[in-house]
DNA sequence: ATGGTTTTTACTGCGTC
DNA sequence: GACGCGGTAAAAACCAT
């Protein structure tokens, strides 16, 4: 155990440097390149580096309105139709589909011949929907993604991300070699990750048909290639689904923050795994404000060893209280 | 492959309900 | 006596070199 310790915790998350001195938000707002201010130019819908010049972001949706509409002839003359498009869908979710139902425009039933033909033009509009092995790939990918991201209750902006990775992903030619499923999970996992709303591994690797190993290989090789930006794993990223599955109250909930983040000052952090940390966090606060519960039961919902917590939990509150004096 | 670190497993002793 | 808790030692897992 010395002072230095630059060792890089992966066990939960893999592929970053976590060191003593860890920087607090907001590194969002520089430049990956030079570290300048981020400026955002809404007319091309970019966000760029006020130093260099390099886009960070592109694409970018303007959800405003783009023009007002005085009166209703006017509205009529502006205004646009169409859904919303989205990432989640193969195409966009912008293709025509259509109907399984035998019925017209106003409902009524379709005669045998015109039957026989919606038939046949679902079945080659089914076909040139799915043409090429890109399309098939996406339409089961995302098909994944969205199964296993409602199976751990994540929430739609996470399944959107992960379907924005494993678009990218598909697009550098990164499937050659690699399972679909593979890449799937490892975008789900960096997705969730990214948002802030983290899921270990094994939670991951429990919903997924890859197992564990895969998964990390596959999860590095993406978050590389991608040069994805996934900061290590925020313990408190973890606190309130602790905090819920236990019934504990918002106070633990607080407290457990506050300790986390003295312990952050106290360098406690550096090179554990951040679920352990969390759930010694919540066992300790618990015991700070009186609730009951006991280390097996925070073992079990986090998927920690109670040995794990014992540790940790010393260590948090050692280092609350020399940050209190 | 190796070494150093963390986490897990397994077991033991103590106090309390 | 079962349970919660704390501690320890050895094994396993993991990462970096």
């Amino acid at each position: 155990m010395t002072d230095t310790i630059t060792r890089t915790y992966t066990g939960e998350t893999e592929t970053e440097r976590e060191t003593v001195s860890t920087t607090r938000g907001e590194e969002r707002e520089r430049c990956p390149e030079c570290g300048g201010r981020l400026v955002s130019d809404s007319e091309h819908a970019e966000t760029l580096c006020g130093e260099c010049g390099l886009v960070v972001e592109e694409n970018e949706i303007d959800r405003g309105p783009e023009w007002r509409a005085f009166d209703a002839a006017e509205k009529d003359q502006k205004s646009r139709v169409g859904a919303p498009t989205t990432k989640m869908m193969h195409d966009q979710g912008l293709s025509t589909n259509i109907g399984w139902q035998d019925k017209d425009a106003y409902g009524k039933a379709l005669s045998s011949r015109q039957r026989q033909k919606m038939q046949r033009l679902r079945t080659w509009n089914e076909r040139f929907r799915t043409r090429d092995s890109k399309e098939r790939n996406l339409k089961q990918a995302l098909g994944e993604i969205d199964r296993m991201a409602s199976a751990l209750g994540l929430p739609e902006n996470v399944r959107e991300t992960a379907s924005v990775i494993y678009r990218r992903a598909l697009e550098e030619d990164l499937l050659p070699g690699r399972s679909i499923e593979g890449v799937a999970t490892a975008s789900l996992y960096a997705a969730a990750r990214q948002a802030g709303t983290p899921r270990s591994l094994d939670e991951i690797s429990a919903v997924s048909r890859v197992d564990k190993m895969e998964l990390t290989r596959t999860y590095r090789y993406v978050v590389r290639e991608l040069k994805l930006e996934v900061k290590p794993a925020d313990p408190e990223h973890y606190l309130p689904r602790f905090v819920s599955d236990l019934d504990l109250s918002d106070e633990t909930e607080r407290m457990a923050r506050t300790l986390l983040d003295s312990a952050r000052e106290a360098g406690v952090h550096s090179g554990k795994s951040p679920v352990g940390l969390a759930a010694a966090g919540v066992y300790a606060a618990a015991l700070l404000t009186n609730e009951k519960v006991t280390q097996n039961e925070v073992s079990t919902v986090a998927n920690i060893s109670e040995v794990t917590i014992r540790n940790r939990y010393k260590e948090l509150l050692e280092a609350s209280e020399t940050a209190a004096a």
